[in-house]
DNA sequence: TTAAATTAATTAAACGTTTGTTTAATTTCA
DNA sequence: TGAAATTAAACAAACGTTTAATTAATTTAA
Protein backbone atom coordinates (compact mmCIF):
# COMPACT_ATOMS: atom_id res chain seq x y z
CA UNK A 1 0.00 0.00 0.00
CA UNK A 2 1.29 3.45 -0.43
CA UNK A 3 2.52 4.97 2.24
CA UNK A 4 0.36 8.29 2.00
CA UNK A 5 -2.53 5.81 2.26
CA UNK A 6 -1.17 4.30 5.20
CA UNK A 7 -0.56 7.79 6.87
CA UNK A 8 -3.82 8.37 5.80
CA UNK A 9 -5.71 5.41 7.25
CA UNK A 10 -3.79 5.96 11.01
CA UNK A 11 -4.39 9.50 10.91
CA UNK A 12 -8.33 8.57 10.48
CA UNK A 13 -7.87 5.96 13.32
CA UNK A 14 -6.24 8.09 15.88
CA UNK A 15 -8.43 11.18 14.90
CA UNK A 16 -11.40 9.18 15.25
CA UNK A 17 -10.15 7.42 18.79
CA UNK A 18 -8.34 10.25 20.25
CA UNK A 19 -9.80 13.76 18.38
CA UNK A 20 -7.79 16.14 16.24
CA UNK A 21 -5.84 17.66 19.22
CA UNK A 22 -5.19 14.66 21.30
CA UNK A 23 -3.62 13.17 18.60
CA UNK A 24 0.12 14.16 17.85
CA UNK A 25 1.48 14.08 14.60
CA UNK A 26 4.33 11.76 16.07
CA UNK A 27 1.65 9.92 16.99
CA UNK A 28 0.53 9.05 13.29
CA UNK A 29 3.81 8.91 12.50
CA UNK A 30 5.04 6.26 14.49
CA UNK A 31 1.34 4.45 13.77
CA UNK A 32 2.22 4.75 10.17
CA UNK A 33 6.18 3.73 10.13
CA UNK A 34 7.14 7.04 8.72
CA UNK A 35 9.79 9.72 9.89
CA UNK A 36 7.83 12.28 11.30
CA UNK A 37 8.33 14.64 8.12
CA UNK A 38 6.84 12.59 5.72
CA UNK A 39 3.65 14.42 7.15
CA UNK A 40 4.72 17.79 6.49
CA UNK A 41 6.32 16.29 2.93
CA UNK A 42 3.03 14.90 2.00
CA UNK A 43 -0.04 16.97 3.51
CA UNK A 44 2.03 20.01 4.28
CA UNK A 45 0.76 20.41 7.69
CA UNK A 46 -1.27 18.54 11.07
CA UNK A 47 -4.38 20.20 9.98
CA UNK A 48 -4.39 19.55 6.26
CA UNK A 49 -3.72 16.04 6.73
CA UNK A 50 -6.95 15.95 8.81
CA UNK A 51 -8.84 17.77 5.85
CA UNK A 52 -7.20 15.23 3.42
CA UNK A 53 -8.73 12.17 5.84
CA UNK A 54 -12.29 14.14 5.84
CA UNK A 55 -12.35 13.84 2.02
CA UNK A 56 -10.85 10.71 1.06
CA UNK A 57 -13.28 8.81 4.03
CA UNK A 58 -15.90 10.74 2.34
CA UNK A 59 -15.45 9.73 -0.85
CA UNK A 60 -16.66 6.60 -0.28
CA UNK A 61 -19.81 8.20 1.03
CA UNK A 62 -21.65 8.39 -2.19
CA UNK A 63 -25.15 7.10 -1.61
CA UNK A 64 -27.68 5.60 -3.05
CA UNK A 65 -30.30 8.07 -1.87
CA UNK A 66 -29.44 10.03 -5.19
CA UNK A 67 -30.16 7.27 -7.46
CA UNK A 68 -33.25 6.35 -5.31
CA UNK A 69 -34.99 9.83 -5.14
CA UNK A 70 -36.20 9.07 -8.80
CA UNK A 71 -36.69 5.50 -9.26
CA UNK A 72 -39.88 3.64 -9.16
CA UNK A 73 -40.15 1.96 -5.71
CA UNK A 74 -42.27 3.42 -3.46
CA UNK A 75 -42.60 6.22 -1.33
CA UNK A 76 -41.87 4.07 1.97
CA UNK A 77 -40.14 1.58 0.22
CA UNK A 78 -37.49 4.58 -0.11
CA UNK A 79 -37.35 5.42 3.44
CA UNK A 80 -36.90 1.89 4.22
CA UNK A 81 -33.28 1.68 1.89
CA UNK A 82 -32.54 4.96 3.61
CA UNK A 83 -32.80 3.15 6.46
CA UNK A 84 -30.65 0.20 5.43
CA UNK A 85 -28.04 2.84 3.67
CA UNK A 86 -27.62 4.49 6.42
CA UNK A 87 -27.02 1.86 9.16
CA UNK A 88 -24.80 0.21 7.07
CA UNK A 89 -22.46 2.80 6.35
CA UNK A 90 -22.72 4.31 10.12
CA UNK A 91 -22.24 0.83 11.75
CA UNK A 92 -19.38 -0.35 8.98
CA UNK A 93 -16.92 3.10 9.74
CA UNK A 94 -18.07 4.41 13.32
CA UNK A 95 -14.69 6.14 14.22
CA UNK A 96 -15.22 8.24 11.08
CA UNK A 97 -19.10 9.12 11.99
CA UNK A 98 -17.64 10.14 15.63
CA UNK A 99 -14.98 12.42 14.04
CA UNK A 100 -17.43 13.92 11.62
CA UNK A 101 -19.97 14.75 14.81
CA UNK A 102 -17.22 16.17 17.30
CA UNK A 103 -15.83 17.81 14.72
CA UNK A 104 -19.26 19.67 14.25
CA UNK A 105 -19.52 19.57 17.99
CA UNK A 106 -16.46 22.10 18.01
CA UNK A 107 -16.42 26.18 17.58
CA UNK A 108 -12.83 26.12 15.69
CA UNK A 109 -11.69 25.04 12.26
CA UNK A 110 -14.60 26.44 10.93
CA UNK A 111 -13.48 25.64 7.13
CA UNK A 112 -13.36 22.08 8.33
CA UNK A 113 -16.65 22.85 10.10
CA UNK A 114 -17.83 23.74 6.79
CA UNK A 115 -16.79 20.84 4.83
CA UNK A 116 -18.61 18.21 6.91
CA UNK A 117 -21.77 20.05 6.84
CA UNK A 118 -21.37 19.92 2.82
CA UNK A 119 -20.95 16.27 3.25
CA UNK A 120 -23.53 15.34 5.47
CA UNK A 121 -26.57 18.06 4.22
CA UNK A 122 -26.06 16.72 0.38
CA UNK A 123 -28.13 13.14 1.65
CA UNK A 124 -30.64 15.23 3.64
CA UNK A 125 -31.66 17.64 0.87
CA UNK A 126 -32.58 14.35 -1.71
CA UNK A 127 -34.05 13.07 1.83
CA UNK A 128 -36.26 15.79 2.54
CA UNK A 129 -37.55 15.68 -1.26
CA UNK A 130 -38.70 12.17 -0.99
CA UNK A 131 -40.65 13.00 2.31
CA UNK A 132 -42.17 15.95 0.74
CA UNK A 133 -43.08 14.05 -2.51
CA UNK A 134 -44.46 11.72 -0.72
CA UNK A 135 -46.75 13.90 1.88
CA UNK A 136 -47.94 15.61 -1.20
CA UNK A 137 -49.27 12.55 -3.23
CA UNK A 138 -50.72 11.86 -0.18
CA UNK A 139 -48.55 8.28 0.34
CA UNK A 140 -47.24 9.73 4.35
CA UNK A 141 -49.14 11.79 6.90
CA UNK A 142 -48.54 15.45 6.92
CA UNK A 143 -45.35 15.35 9.20
CA UNK A 144 -42.42 17.74 10.31
CA UNK A 145 -39.81 16.52 7.25
CA UNK A 146 -36.76 17.84 8.86
CA UNK A 147 -37.54 16.65 11.89
CA UNK A 148 -38.51 13.03 10.84
CA UNK A 149 -34.85 13.04 9.05
CA UNK A 150 -33.26 14.66 12.98
CA UNK A 151 -34.90 11.17 14.32
CA UNK A 152 -33.67 8.70 11.61
CA UNK A 153 -30.21 9.92 12.03
CA UNK A 154 -30.17 10.69 15.27
CA UNK A 155 -31.66 7.79 16.39
CA UNK A 156 -28.62 5.80 14.54
CA UNK A 157 -26.29 8.28 15.75
CA UNK A 158 -26.49 7.85 19.61
CA UNK A 159 -26.54 4.30 18.91
CA UNK A 160 -22.65 4.48 17.77
CA UNK A 161 -22.40 6.17 20.81
CA UNK A 162 -24.64 4.04 23.00
CA UNK A 163 -22.70 1.02 22.22
CA UNK A 164 -19.50 2.55 23.41
CA UNK A 165 -20.69 3.33 26.26
CA UNK A 166 -22.30 -0.90 26.96
CA UNK A 167 -18.99 -1.88 26.07
CA UNK A 168 -17.25 0.53 28.72
CA UNK A 169 -20.48 -0.74 31.22
CA UNK A 170 -19.58 -4.25 30.28
CA UNK A 171 -15.86 -4.16 30.93
CA UNK A 172 -16.77 -2.68 33.92
CA UNK A 173 -18.77 -6.19 35.16
CA UNK A 174 -21.63 -4.39 35.75
CA UNK A 175 -24.79 -6.11 35.00
CA UNK A 176 -26.71 -3.73 32.92
CA UNK A 177 -26.74 -4.49 28.98
CA UNK A 178 -28.92 -3.01 27.24
CA UNK A 179 -28.26 -4.43 23.62
CA UNK A 180 -27.99 -8.27 24.38
CA UNK A 181 -30.27 -9.96 22.35
CA UNK A 182 -29.57 -10.32 18.81
CA UNK A 183 -27.79 -8.12 16.29
CA UNK A 184 -27.76 -4.73 16.45
CA UNK A 185 -27.81 -3.68 13.08
CA UNK A 186 -30.91 -6.00 12.42
CA UNK A 187 -32.59 -4.53 15.95
CA UNK A 188 -32.01 -0.66 14.42
CA UNK A 189 -33.47 -1.59 11.13
CA UNK A 190 -35.94 -3.61 12.26
CA UNK A 191 -37.27 -0.56 14.75
CA UNK A 192 -36.95 2.29 12.78
CA UNK A 193 -38.46 1.11 9.59
CA UNK A 194 -41.50 0.20 12.01
CA UNK A 195 -41.22 3.31 13.96
CA UNK A 196 -41.35 5.34 10.15
CA UNK A 197 -44.69 3.48 9.21
CA UNK A 198 -46.35 4.47 12.34
CA UNK A 199 -45.25 7.72 11.66
CA UNK A 200 -45.70 7.90 7.87
CA UNK A 201 -48.74 5.55 6.92
CA UNK A 202 -51.57 6.27 7.85
CA UNK A 203 -53.54 4.00 10.60
CA UNK A 204 -55.93 2.07 7.85
CA UNK A 205 -52.57 0.87 6.00
CA UNK A 206 -50.45 0.15 8.92
CA UNK B 1 -19.73 34.86 42.27
CA UNK B 2 -16.97 32.81 44.21
CA UNK B 3 -13.67 32.62 42.01
CA UNK B 4 -13.37 29.22 42.07
CA UNK B 5 -16.81 29.11 40.37
CA UNK B 6 -15.69 31.67 37.55
CA UNK B 7 -13.11 29.14 37.00
CA UNK B 8 -15.73 26.64 36.67
CA UNK B 9 -18.37 28.18 34.52
CA UNK B 10 -15.40 29.98 32.01
CA UNK B 11 -13.46 26.21 32.08
CA UNK B 12 -17.23 24.95 31.04
CA UNK B 13 -18.00 27.00 28.15
CA UNK B 14 -14.33 26.79 26.73
CA UNK B 15 -14.57 23.09 27.12
CA UNK B 16 -17.98 23.05 25.24
CA UNK B 17 -16.50 25.07 22.39
CA UNK B 18 -13.34 23.87 21.73
CA UNK B 19 -12.87 20.28 23.50
CA UNK B 20 -10.66 19.00 26.31
CA UNK B 21 -7.35 19.15 23.81
CA UNK B 22 -8.63 22.39 22.07
CA UNK B 23 -8.68 24.69 25.82
CA UNK B 24 -5.29 26.00 27.24
CA UNK B 25 -5.30 26.15 31.10
CA UNK B 26 -3.88 30.05 30.20
CA UNK B 27 -7.54 30.43 28.20
CA UNK B 28 -9.74 29.15 31.07
CA UNK B 29 -7.13 31.34 33.37
CA UNK B 30 -7.74 34.83 31.60
CA UNK B 31 -11.35 33.86 30.48
CA UNK B 32 -11.82 33.83 34.48
CA UNK B 33 -9.19 36.84 35.11
CA UNK B 34 -7.08 35.01 37.05
CA UNK B 35 -3.70 33.72 37.52
CA UNK B 36 -3.13 31.23 35.69
CA UNK B 37 -1.29 29.60 39.00
CA UNK B 38 -4.96 29.49 40.75
CA UNK B 39 -6.14 26.58 38.21
CA UNK B 40 -3.86 23.85 39.94
CA UNK B 41 -4.37 25.62 43.66
CA UNK B 42 -8.32 24.79 43.31
CA UNK B 43 -8.46 21.79 41.24
CA UNK B 44 -5.26 20.28 41.60
CA UNK B 45 -4.87 20.09 37.70
CA UNK B 46 -6.69 20.66 34.14
CA UNK B 47 -7.84 17.04 34.57
CA UNK B 48 -9.43 17.67 37.24
CA UNK B 49 -10.77 20.92 36.70
CA UNK B 50 -12.54 18.99 33.84
CA UNK B 51 -14.17 16.44 36.65
CA UNK B 52 -15.23 19.11 38.41
CA UNK B 53 -16.87 20.35 35.79
CA UNK B 54 -19.00 17.56 34.76
CA UNK B 55 -19.71 17.30 38.04
CA UNK B 56 -20.63 21.02 38.89
CA UNK B 57 -22.61 20.90 36.17
CA UNK B 58 -24.10 17.29 36.07
CA UNK B 59 -25.94 18.03 39.37
CA UNK B 60 -27.99 20.38 38.21
CA UNK B 61 -29.30 17.86 36.21
CA UNK B 62 -31.32 15.78 38.41
CA UNK B 63 -34.48 14.79 36.77
CA UNK B 64 -38.28 14.98 37.16
CA UNK B 65 -38.14 11.20 35.56
CA UNK B 66 -37.29 9.52 38.70
CA UNK B 67 -40.30 11.01 40.31
CA UNK B 68 -42.32 10.27 37.21
CA UNK B 69 -42.03 6.54 37.32
CA UNK B 70 -44.33 5.73 40.38
CA UNK B 71 -46.71 8.75 39.71
CA UNK B 72 -50.54 8.78 38.21
CA UNK B 73 -50.41 9.72 35.29
CA UNK B 74 -50.87 7.65 32.41
CA UNK B 75 -48.00 5.94 30.14
CA UNK B 76 -48.42 7.79 26.99
CA UNK B 77 -48.39 11.26 29.94
CA UNK B 78 -45.00 10.23 31.57
CA UNK B 79 -43.17 9.93 27.93
CA UNK B 80 -45.01 13.35 26.48
CA UNK B 81 -43.32 14.85 29.86
CA UNK B 82 -40.10 13.26 29.73
CA UNK B 83 -39.58 14.78 26.06
CA UNK B 84 -40.40 18.01 27.54
CA UNK B 85 -37.61 17.51 29.94
CA UNK B 86 -35.37 16.50 28.00
CA UNK B 87 -36.10 19.51 25.31
CA UNK B 88 -35.84 21.93 28.00
CA UNK B 89 -32.87 20.44 29.79
CA UNK B 90 -30.83 19.63 26.70
CA UNK B 91 -31.82 23.09 24.77
CA UNK B 92 -30.89 25.34 27.62
CA UNK B 93 -27.21 23.84 28.13
CA UNK B 94 -26.23 22.67 24.95
CA UNK B 95 -22.44 23.51 24.97
CA UNK B 96 -22.77 21.01 28.13
CA UNK B 97 -24.45 18.29 26.06
CA UNK B 98 -22.14 18.89 23.36
CA UNK B 99 -19.36 18.20 25.47
CA UNK B 100 -20.73 15.18 27.63
CA UNK B 101 -21.21 13.51 24.02
CA UNK B 102 -17.75 14.96 22.48
CA UNK B 103 -16.01 12.92 25.41
CA UNK B 104 -17.96 10.28 25.25
CA UNK B 105 -17.28 9.13 21.79
CA UNK B 106 -13.68 9.63 22.17
CA UNK B 107 -11.14 6.48 23.45
CA UNK B 108 -8.93 7.81 26.52
CA UNK B 109 -9.94 9.30 29.69
CA UNK B 110 -11.76 6.03 30.76
CA UNK B 111 -12.34 7.19 34.44
CA UNK B 112 -14.21 9.95 33.03
CA UNK B 113 -15.93 8.24 30.26
CA UNK B 114 -17.81 5.84 33.21
CA UNK B 115 -18.28 9.23 35.04
CA UNK B 116 -20.54 10.66 32.25
CA UNK B 117 -21.97 7.37 31.23
CA UNK B 118 -22.91 7.26 35.02
CA UNK B 119 -24.98 10.63 34.42
CA UNK B 120 -26.55 9.76 31.45
CA UNK B 121 -27.39 6.38 32.12
CA UNK B 122 -29.81 7.13 35.58
CA UNK B 123 -32.39 8.60 33.08
CA UNK B 124 -31.93 6.08 30.55
CA UNK B 125 -32.99 3.19 33.52
CA UNK B 126 -36.00 4.35 34.65
CA UNK B 127 -37.21 5.39 31.46
CA UNK B 128 -37.13 2.07 30.30
CA UNK B 129 -39.03 0.85 33.34
CA UNK B 130 -41.88 3.52 32.33
CA UNK B 131 -41.60 1.63 28.59
CA UNK B 132 -41.95 -1.82 29.64
CA UNK B 133 -44.49 -1.55 32.33
CA UNK B 134 -46.39 0.42 29.72
CA UNK B 135 -46.18 -2.66 27.37
CA UNK B 136 -46.98 -5.18 30.11
CA UNK B 137 -50.03 -3.32 30.94
CA UNK B 138 -51.11 -3.19 27.42
CA UNK B 139 -50.85 0.65 27.13
CA UNK B 140 -48.21 0.21 25.13
CA UNK B 141 -47.47 -1.63 21.63
CA UNK B 142 -44.75 -3.87 21.59
CA UNK B 143 -41.54 -1.90 20.98
CA UNK B 144 -37.87 -1.89 21.42
CA UNK B 145 -37.84 -0.14 24.33
CA UNK B 146 -34.14 0.35 24.77
CA UNK B 147 -33.91 1.56 20.56
CA UNK B 148 -37.11 4.18 21.80
CA UNK B 149 -35.29 5.93 23.76
CA UNK B 150 -32.26 6.09 21.60
CA UNK B 151 -35.07 7.36 19.24
CA UNK B 152 -36.08 10.40 21.80
CA UNK B 153 -32.73 11.54 22.98
CA UNK B 154 -30.92 10.70 19.76
CA UNK B 155 -33.53 13.12 17.76
CA UNK B 156 -32.62 16.11 19.99
CA UNK B 157 -29.18 15.41 20.79
CA UNK B 158 -28.99 15.52 16.54
CA UNK B 159 -31.03 18.81 16.56
CA UNK B 160 -28.50 20.28 18.86
CA UNK B 161 -25.31 19.45 16.31
CA UNK B 162 -27.89 20.03 13.10
CA UNK B 163 -29.01 23.92 14.78
CA UNK B 164 -25.06 24.47 14.57
CA UNK B 165 -24.95 23.30 11.41
CA UNK B 166 -27.69 25.65 10.05
CA UNK B 167 -26.45 28.41 11.91
CA UNK B 168 -22.86 28.26 10.36
CA UNK B 169 -24.95 27.71 7.02
CA UNK B 170 -26.85 30.81 7.33
CA UNK B 171 -23.99 33.18 8.17
CA UNK B 172 -22.26 32.06 4.67
CA UNK B 173 -25.50 32.76 2.89
CA UNK B 174 -27.02 30.24 1.22
CA UNK B 175 -30.02 29.69 1.08
CA UNK B 176 -30.68 26.49 2.97
CA UNK B 177 -32.65 26.32 5.89
CA UNK B 178 -34.10 23.59 7.72
CA UNK B 179 -35.28 25.50 10.34
CA UNK B 180 -37.16 28.35 9.47
CA UNK B 181 -40.33 28.58 10.59
CA UNK B 182 -41.90 28.37 14.60
CA UNK B 183 -39.37 27.69 17.47
CA UNK B 184 -37.58 25.13 17.44
CA UNK B 185 -38.33 23.85 20.94
CA UNK B 186 -41.60 23.97 19.87
CA UNK B 187 -41.64 21.63 16.69
CA UNK B 188 -39.58 19.20 18.62
CA UNK B 189 -41.61 18.66 21.51
CA UNK B 190 -44.96 18.45 18.84
CA UNK B 191 -42.93 16.31 16.15
CA UNK B 192 -41.57 13.57 19.13
CA UNK B 193 -44.84 13.45 20.99
CA UNK B 194 -47.24 12.93 17.67
CA UNK B 195 -43.92 10.19 16.59
CA UNK B 196 -44.26 8.62 20.05
CA UNK B 197 -47.57 8.26 19.60
CA UNK B 198 -48.09 6.63 16.59
CA UNK B 199 -44.79 4.58 17.66
CA UNK B 200 -46.62 3.26 21.25
CA UNK B 201 -50.36 3.47 20.94
CA UNK B 202 -52.79 1.27 19.18
CA UNK B 203 -53.92 2.27 15.71
CA UNK B 204 -57.42 2.86 17.03
CA UNK B 205 -56.16 4.52 19.56
CA UNK B 206 -54.31 7.18 17.69
C1' DT C 1 -9.45 46.85 70.75
C1' DT C 2 -5.01 46.45 69.06
C1' DA C 3 -0.79 43.91 67.61
C1' DA C 4 1.28 39.99 66.47
C1' DA C 5 0.92 35.45 64.40
C1' DT C 6 -1.00 32.33 61.20
C1' DT C 7 -3.29 30.86 57.40
C1' DA C 8 -5.20 31.61 52.83
C1' DA C 9 -5.15 33.78 48.37
C1' DT C 10 -2.64 35.66 44.64
C1' DT C 11 1.22 36.76 41.80
C1' DA C 12 5.21 36.72 38.29
C1' DA C 13 8.51 33.90 36.75
C1' DA C 14 10.53 29.80 35.58
C1' DC C 15 10.38 24.66 34.88
C1' DG C 16 10.80 20.75 31.86
C1' DT C 17 7.89 18.59 28.10
C1' DT C 18 5.62 18.22 24.16
C1' DT C 19 3.91 20.33 20.31
C1' DG C 20 3.96 21.18 14.86
C1' DT C 21 7.23 22.36 11.58
C1' DT C 22 11.64 22.94 9.10
C1' DT C 23 16.31 22.23 7.75
C1' DA C 24 19.98 20.18 5.58
C1' DA C 25 22.06 15.93 4.66
C1' DT C 26 21.52 11.33 2.87
C1' DT C 27 19.52 7.46 0.56
C1' DT C 28 16.68 5.40 -3.14
C1' DC C 29 15.47 4.63 -7.57
C1' DA C 30 14.76 5.64 -12.40
C1' DT D 1 23.06 12.18 -13.19
C1' DG D 2 19.02 13.98 -11.22
C1' DA D 3 14.77 14.04 -9.07
C1' DA D 4 12.07 12.01 -5.39
C1' DA D 5 11.92 9.93 -1.00
C1' DT D 6 13.59 9.55 3.57
C1' DT D 7 16.19 10.64 7.58
C1' DA D 8 18.02 12.64 12.15
C1' DA D 9 18.36 16.73 14.27
C1' DA D 10 17.05 21.08 15.56
C1' DC D 11 13.57 24.94 15.90
C1' DA D 12 10.65 28.13 18.32
C1' DA D 13 6.27 28.16 20.43
C1' DA D 14 2.86 26.47 23.49
C1' DC D 15 1.75 23.40 26.85
C1' DG D 16 0.58 21.99 32.07
C1' DT D 17 2.66 22.56 36.29
C1' DT D 18 5.54 24.33 40.13
C1' DT D 19 8.13 27.51 42.76
C1' DA D 20 9.03 31.07 45.82
C1' DA D 21 7.69 35.55 47.09
C1' DT D 22 4.01 38.75 48.32
C1' DT D 23 -0.41 40.42 49.61
C1' DA D 24 -4.93 39.74 51.93
C1' DA D 25 -7.68 37.78 55.36
C1' DT D 26 -8.38 35.50 59.60
C1' DT D 27 -7.20 33.98 64.11
C1' DT D 28 -4.86 34.39 68.44
C1' DA D 29 -3.08 36.80 72.52
C1' DA D 30 -2.46 40.69 75.38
Amino acid sequence: MDKREIILSVAMKLFGQKGFEGTSVRDIASGAGVNIAMISYYFGSKEKLFESVVEYKSSGMKMIVAELENSSVSSIEKIDRIIDSYIERMFSTPQFHHLLHRELSLDHRPQMHDAITEILLRNVVTIKSILQKGIESGDFKNVDPELTIATLIGTISHLLISETMCRKILQKGKDFNPFQSKKLKERVSEHLKQLMRSHLLESAKA
